[in-house]
This record gives structure tokens, C-alpha cells and sequence, in this order.
DNA sequence: CTCCAGGTCAAAG
DNA sequence: CTTTGACATGGA
């Protein structure tokens, strides 16, 4: 190990025979808000205290800014770089016929494993919002209350903030950031984490409905939202967020089985697609929306 | 104008 | 334990 990425110029890393992997569909798959298309099929991240201008060309991915061993200790976990995502999709063929196309379609989705207190928030404000809204309320908070960790073509770059920097936030910002009646609930979150009433750093040790549990406690986390946030920064794949998407999709094809009950239809998802339901589900969501977009 | 968005919460049956 | 309505905001 540790051969995977090579030096090309300064500060710029390639790793090539990364298959199974777009940008844009992972960007567009609903789990990232802090990518930016900075040029064409190019995406400044940002991921803690870490950011990366990223590219891709066929097989090959190129990392600029960085270092290789910020490659190997982060962008490679970051990324899912190490999961053999050919083999995963094999084994769902054959399961079912939409998720068949779902996956042909997606095929270069990944789960990307993100940080925990900012999925925490970020999924608190994704809960009945739009994804380009929460897209802004993100860019703000990381604006008023986040850490600068950089600086490209000429526009400074902000870590997520940590959850007392957040709660310096004045009412004034915190009118700007437009999370209407989302707003208590992130104050009363932070201050819980701050206050360790649930030690976030523990979850990943957990089980997935102990963790989804623990998060449920937490105010503005619900079932789906807690979902979301196991799948997408602890890599609990056995989580299955059912989203107003989801629902579309099993109702539409799994009428019967669902008959509206949202719990039922979650625990036929794992019954279906088992200890990965949670990327099957990203495929799943990823197709039924961009099939949406084009029949506009 | 009304409807809806990667739902959650509190009240009530 | 399940069902119901309110909830901020802005774009379609």
C-alpha cells in the first residue's frame, strides 16, 4: 500500500484506476452541500479542516492542494476510494428491475463518509426544504461562524464550524442563515453536543438502531434524518432513509407490500437489499429524482 | 394564488 | 403506539 497516488506537480496528486466513481452524480446525489463547481467538471471540497480542487479524466482522479499523505489519510476515506463499489453493484443485480436501472444510471455514486456534526446539522436543515435553500443555509453558517482554511481564486474558504462556534452566532446572522422554524432546533442540538448530553464521537461504536436512537434524542433528528446522517459520515450502511423520494418509488412499485405505512415500507427496504439497503437507497433516490427533472 | 420541499414535534386519539 | 396539523421560507 500507499503506492495508489502519484505526484504530478505541486501539491497535485492523481490516483488512476478509480472506477465506479463521478463527481458531478455524487455531487448531484443529494449528500454533499459543500461541493463547488468551480469549472467545468471541476469541484472545489471541502471536508473538515481539509479542502481539495478535484477533477476527474476517465479512470484517473487529480487532487490539487493537497498532500500525499492528506490523500492516503483523508481523501482516500472521504471518497470510499477503498471500496470495491464493482463488486458491491453485483451483488444487487438480479434483486429487483428498477434497482437494476437505478444503478446502471448512477453508476458512479458513492457514499462519501462525511463529517458527523456537520451531517448532524446539515440533515436537520435538509427536513422539509429544498436542496438548493439548504444548500444556502449551509454556505452562510460556515461563512458567519466557520474557521478560514483557505483561499482560491480569490474567495476565501471556510471550515464547517464546530458547535461553539456556532453558538456565538448573533440573532442577526442567525436571521441571515434563513432556517425559519429549523432555527431552534439547531440552537437546542448544538447546545446539547456541547453540553455532551449524547457524546457524538462514540456513535460509530454503536450498533445502527442503538446510534439512530442516541441521535433521535437530539432536536429537529427524526427517523429519516437520523438515517441520513449513520449512512452519509459513519458508514452504517443498514440505515435506509425514507424520504418523500422514496416513497414515491416504493409506492410506485411496491404498492402492496407498502400500503403507505412509512416504517413498513423502511423495514422492506433492508428486508429487500439487506446490509447495503442504505447505498441501494442512494441509487434508488438518485434515479427516481433526475427521472423527475427530466420529465419537466 | 396555491403547492411543495431528502420531516419533526407535540398534542390527541 | 399511530395519526394529525403546524411549522418558515422561497421558488415553481
Amino acid at each position: 500500500m500507499g503506492r495508489e497516488w502519484n505526484c504530478v506537480g505541486d501539491g497535485i496528486y492523481q490516483r488512476k484506476g478509480v472506477s465506479d466513481f463521478s463527481l458531478r452524480q455524487i455531487y448531484e446525489s443529494g449528500q454533499a452541500f459543500r461541493f463547488k463547481e468551480v469549472r467545468e467538471d471541476t469541484f472545489l471540497v471541502v471536508h473538515q479542516q481539509h479542502w481539495a480542487i478535484v477533477s476527474e479524466q476517465g479512470d484517473t482522479i487529480t487532487l490539487q492542494n493537497t498532500t500525499l499523505q492528506e490523500c492516503e489519510d483523508v481523501w482516500n476515506r472521504y471518497f470510499d476510494l477503498e471500496r470495491d463499489y464493482h463488486t458491491l453493484k453485483q451483488s444487487f443485480l438480479g434483486l429487483d428491475d428498477y434497482l437494476d436501472k437505478a444503478i446502471s444510471f448512477g453508476e458512479g455514486l458513492r457514499i462519501l463518509n462525511q463529517d458527523i456534526f456537520e451531517m448532524i446539522i446539515t440533515f436537520i436543515i435538509s427536513a422539509n426544504n429544498h436542496i438548493p435553500r439548504i444548500k444556502n443555509s449551509i454556505t452562510k453558517i460556515c461563512e458567519f461562524a466557520g474557521t478560514p482554511i483557505g483561499e482560491y481564486d480569490g474567495e476565501v474558504i471556510y471550515a464547517f464550524p464546530k458547535a461553539e462556534q456556532i453558538q456565538k452566532l448573533s440573532q442577526e446572522q442567525w436571521d441571515g442563515i434563513k432556517l425559519g422554524y429549523r432555527e431552534k432546533y439547531i440552537k437546542k442540538t448544538v447546545d446539547m453536543i456541547v453540553n455532551q448530553e449524547i457524546d457524538i464521537a462514540q456513535l460509530p461504536s454503536l450498533d445502527t438502531l442503538e446510534a439512530q436512537k442516541e441521535l433521535m434524542k437530539l432536536s429537529g433528528v427524526g427517523e429519516k434524518v437520523a438515517d441520513c446522517i449513520l449512512l452519509f459520515s459513519m458508514a452504517k450502511y443498514d440505515a435506509f432513509p425514507m424520504d418523500t423520494w422514496m416513497k414515491k418509488v416504493m409506492q410506485r412499485y411496491y404498492p402492496d407490500e407498502s400500503m403507505g405505512n412509512i416504517r413498513r415500507v423502511r423495514s422492506l427496504g433492508v428486508e429487500l437489499f439487506g446490509s447495503f439497503a442504505g447505498i441501494a437507497q442512494q441509487y434508488l433516490f438518485y434515479y427516481e429524482r433526475e427521472q423527475s427533472k427530466r420529465r419537466k
